[in-house]
DNA sequence: CACCGAACCGGGGTGTGACCCCGTATTCTA
DNA sequence: TAGAATACGGGGTCACACCCCGGTTCGGTG
C-alpha cells in the first residue's frame, strides 16, 4: 500500500468514528471525505459500501467480544458469565445509532461485508449459552440466533427509548431462565 | 370540503395502503401520487408529512386497540387479559415494515402527528396492566411505558428476524411474571 | 537523480427522493 | 352561468449515494 493511501485510509476512519460517533451511523458519506480534507471517490475506493467501512471499524471490538466470552467461559460460574456477556454484547451493538438494525439485517444477507462480524459475534455467545442450557439455569428452548435477536432487541431499545432500556433487558434476561410450570 | 379534494383524498389513501404494504414507510411519497394519478402536491397538501398520512391511516386501527383493552378488560381473567393485547399490539405495530422505529421515536416528539397515537396505545395498555399487577400475577417493577418498550422491541424483532421473532416474544411474556426470590 | 509506469486522487456528473412555488383548472354558490 | 374560492400539476431546488475519467503523486530503477 503506498504511503499516500495509507495515510488517507487511516484519516477517513478517524473522520468516520467522528461523524459516527455523532449523527449516527446514516451520517452523509460526503460528508466525512469532505471533513477528512479528501474527495469522495477516495472514501469509496478504499470503502466500497458503508457496510465495508463499518465492518473495518468495528473488526477490533468485534473479536474483542469474542475474547471476553472465552475469558468467561474459563473463570465465571455459568449464569453470570452468560449475563455478563449479554451486556457486553448489548452495549457493542450500541456503538453508534443505527447499528443494531444494520447488524441484525446484515445477518440475513450473505452479501453484507457485516455478515461474518455478525455470525462471529452470534457463536461467541452460543457456547455460553449451551454451557448454561446444561447446567440448567436457562431454559432450553432457546438457540443462538434467538439469544443473538433478544440481545438485537435490547440494543434497538437502548436506542429509541433509552429511559426504559434498563428495565426491558432486566425482563428479558428473567424471561432466560426455566419457565415455571 | 370540495368533492374532487375528497376524491382525491381517497386515492391517495388507497394508493398509500397499497405502497406502505409492499415497501415498508420508507416508500417513495412521490410514487404514491404518481400512481394515484395525481401530483405529489396534492399529496402534500392533504398529508404535509409521512407522519401526518400514517396517522391517518393507523387512527382507526389504534382506536381498535383501545375498545379490545377495554373489552378484555370486562370479559377475561387479568393474566390471559394482558397476554392477549399485547400480542393484539405487536400485530398492529407491525402492519407495515418500519412502522415501529416511527412509532416509538414519536413518542418522544410532540410535534409528531403520530404522538396521540401513541401515547392513546400506552395508556390502552395501563389499564390491563395495573391490574394484573394488583392480582399479582406480574411483577410490578414495569410501568406502562416500559410495556409499551417491549411490546415495541418485540415487533420490531419480528420486522428484522421473522424466524426468532416468536421465541422472543414468549421470553418476554416470561419476563413479566414477578421474579422469583 | 531523473524518469516512468503504476497507484492514487479530486471534483464534477447522474439519478432519486423530499418538499416548495405559482400559473392554471375545477368546483360551488348565488 | 359567472365569479370567487378552492384545489391541482409539474417543474424546480436541495441533499445524498455512488460513478467516471483526466490529472497527480509515489517509489522503484538505471
Amino acid at each position: 500500500m503506498r504511503a499516500d493511501a495509507r495515510r488517507n485510509y487511516e484519516r477517513l476512519l478517524a473522520e468516520a468514528k467522528k461523524a459516527f460517533d455523532q449523527h449516527g451511523i446514516h451520517t452523509s458519506l460526503d460528508d466525512i471525505a469532505r471533513q477528512a480534507g479528501l474527495g469522495n471517490a477516495t472514501l469509496y475506493r478504499h470503502f466500497p459500501t458503508r457496510e465495508s467501512l463499518l465492518e473495518t471499524m468495528l473488526r477490533d471490538s468485534i473479536s474483542e467480544l469474542g475474547s471476553t466470552a472465552r475469558e468467561l467461559l474459563a473463570t465465571e460460574p455459568t449464569g453470570a458469565a452468560l449475563a455478563t456477556w449479554v451486556r457486553a454484547a448489548v452495549a457493542h451493538a450500541t456503538t453508534y445509532r443505527g447499528l443494531v438494525t444494520m447488524l441484525m439485517d446484515s445477518l440475513k444477507d450473505e452479501t453484507s461485508e457485516l455478515n461474518n462480524a455478525c455470525t462471529s459475534m452470534q457463536s461467541s455467545g452460543q457456547q455460553l449459552l449451551e454451557r448454561a442450557q446444561r447446567a440448567g439455569e436457562v431454559r432450553d428452548d432457546i438457540t443462538a440466533s434467538e439469544l443473538f435477536a433478544l440481545i438485537a432487541a435490547a440494543a434497538w431499545t437502548r436506542e429509541h427509548a433509552p429511559d426504559e432500556a434498563g428495565q426491558v433487558l432486566t425482563v428479558l434476561i428473567d424471561g432466560l431462565w426455566p419457565p415455571r410450570l
